[in-house]
DNA sequence: ACCTTGATTGTTCCG
DNA sequence: CGGAACAATCAAGGT
């Protein structure tokens, strides 16, 4: 969870309106990254493929969802960390997509003029490749 | 469609 | 104008 601590309910509202959001799915964009895979999804992959050795003949994906989500509380923190790291990463590489993408959709009318336009490189230099695997027994 | 949880996003309101 | 807080949608997996 992020900053985002939810209050119950802080009374700030008169009429009750909140956030009405609409599905919008008619865009269509062949660039459009999907959304990374949460450290559940992460976890649920592992498992998936697991469940499936234990159960071979078992068709319904809602069963092992259910069963992944049982599991997965059942994790340690520590445990749940090594997935969460990992989507952590997928997450800073999904930002880098977007970033990208949007550029692309971006090709003109930019709202923020830059005094200094001759920065226009993307990060291409990759030396990030310490495989950290903390694994923490409980 | 079934089903899980987390993350991202969109929307509204307060300072 | 920006952040805080909340509500809703979306991500995959197999038949």
């Amino acid at each position: 969870m992020k900053g985002r601590t939810a209050k119950a309910s802080t009374s700030r509202n008169t009429d009750n309106k909140l956030a009405v959001k609409k599905k919008g799915k008619g865009e269509k964009d062949p660039n459009k990254p999907k959304r990374p895979p949460t450290a559940f999804f992460v976890f649920m992959e592992g498992f998936r493929k697991q469940y499936k050795e234990a159960h071979p003949k078992n068709k319904s994906v809602a069963v092992v969802g259910k069963a992944g989500g049982e599991k997965w509380k059942s994790l340690s923190d520590s445990e749940k960390a090594v997935f969460i790291a990992k989507a952590g990463k997928l997450k800073a590489e999904y930002q880098k997509k977007i970033d990208a993408y949007e550029k692309g959709q971006n090709v003109e009318e930019m709202e923020e003029e830059e005094s200094d336009k001759s920065k226009s490189e993307v990060n291409d230099g990759e030396d990030d490749d310490s495989e950290e695997e903390e694994e923490d027994d409980d």
